[in-house]
DNA sequence: AGAAATATATATCGATCGCTATGAAAAACC
DNA sequence: GGTTTTTCATAGCGATCGATATATATTTCT
C-alpha cells in the first residue's frame, strides 16, 4: 500500500513490491494473482483503514453541515500526516495512464464517483433538516467539496502544509 | 501534447510519440533530446496555447473578483472541451510517479504552485480595490480556486459534463 | 517415519522500455 | 557533376516490464 500511495499504479513495479514485501514474485501471484487484482485489494484496504475516516465523517455526526466540516478538515489533517505518504491514494491516483489500464482507472474513478455521492446524500440531509437553504444544488455542492479533498490531495502532493490545506478549508467552510 | 495529454507521462511510450508523430525513434531524439525534454517542451506549449487563457483571465480582466470568476467558468468549459483531451495536461499530472521521475514531476509541481500564486495575487489586487474583505487570507482563498480547478481537472476525467462544473463554480462563487 | 500437499526460490520467459550505432538516401555547396 | 554535409530509417542496444515453468524445501497429515 505504501509503495501503490508513493508511486502510484504505472510508477511501482512487481520487484518493487516484492522486495519491500520481502517475497518473489511467484509467491506474490500466487496470493494476489496480479499486479491489478494487487491494486485492487489495496484499494480495499485502503478505504478500510487510513480512508476510513471519510465515510465516518460522513455518517457518524448528526449535523450535516458539522459532518462537511469535520469531513475536511480531517481529510486536510490526514493528507498531511507525517508518518503517511502524502495526499490520498485514490483521489490522485490513476487520472492519466496507459490504455492498458483503463479497466483499472475506470475502477479508481468510480470510488471518486462514489464518494461524491456520499457527500451529496449527506449535504441533502442537510438541506432537508435546514442546514441548507431549499432549493441548494446538492449535486453541485458535494462536487465541490469533492474538488476540495482532491486538490488538498494534490496540494499535499506538491509540499503544502496542514495549515496551509486548514485555512483553505476555513475559506470553503466560512459561510 | 494530445498523447501526454491523454495518457501521462508514464502512460505514454517513446514507441507512442513516434508513431503519433510519423518519425522514427532518431528523428525524435535529434529534434528533442529525451522524452523528458520532449515532455518540458509539451508542458510550454500548452501553457502558450490550449492553456494560455488561465493567465489571460487573470490578467485581462480589470476587475479581480470578475478574473477570478473568468477563469474558473472558463477552466470548467477549457476541461470539457470536446475537440481536446478532458481536464488539463498540468494540473493532474506526475501527482505519484516512479522515483526515477522526479526531477519532471518536480517542474510540474512548480508550474501548479505558480498558477496558485499568480491567482494569490489576483486577490490581493482585489483586496487593495475592496473587492474582498481587508483582512482576507489571500493565499488560502488561491488555494481553495485552485484545489476547484484542480478538482474540476479530475472529475472532468472522471467523465463529468461542461454543466455540472459550472454548477460546482457556481457554488463556490455565490458568495 | 513416510507420503502427499503446500510453499518458496532460482532462473527465466517474451515483450516492451528509453535510447542509439550504423548505413543509406537526400540536400547543399563548390 | 562530384563532394560534402545533412537527414532519416533499419536494426538493435542493455535494461526492465509483468508474469511463470521448474525444482527445491517445508509443512501437513496419516
Amino acid at each position: 500500500m505504501r509503495l501503490f500511495w508513493e508511486r502510484g499504479y504505472e510508477g511501482t513495479s512487481v520487484a518493487d513490491l516484492t522486495q519491500a514485501m520481502g517475497i518473489t514474485p511467484p509467491s506474490l501471484y500466487a496470493a494476489f494473482g496480479s499486479k491489478e487484482e494487487l491494486y485492487r485489494e489495496v484499494m480495499a484496504a485502503y478505504r478500510a483503514g487510513p480512508g476510513l475516516f471519510t465515510i465516518r465523517a460522513l455518517d457518524e455526526e448528526p449535523d450535516a453541515r458539522a459532518a462537511i466540516r469535520r469531513l475536511l478538515r480531517e481529510t486536510a489533517i490526514a493528507f498531511t500526516d507525517p508518518w503517511q505518504p502524502a495526499g490520498c491514494l485514490i483521489s490522485t491516483a490513476l487520472i492519466t495512464c496507459a490504455p492498458e489500464h483503463d479497466a483499472v482507472a475506470a475502477e479508481t474513478a468510480r470510488l471518486r464517483r462514489d464518494t461524491i455521492a456520499a457527500i451529496a446524500a449527506c449535504i441533502r440531509r442537510g438541506i432537508a433538516a435546514g442546514r441548507w437553504p431549499a432549493g441548494t444544488d446538492a449535486g453541485a455542492l458535494a462536487r465541490l467539496y469533492g474538488a476540495v479533498i482532491q486538490g488538498m490531495s494534490i496540494q499535499a502532493r506538491d509540499g503544502a502544509g496542514r495549515e496551509e490545506l486548514l485555512a483553505m478549508v476555513d475559506q470553503v467552510m466560512s459561510d
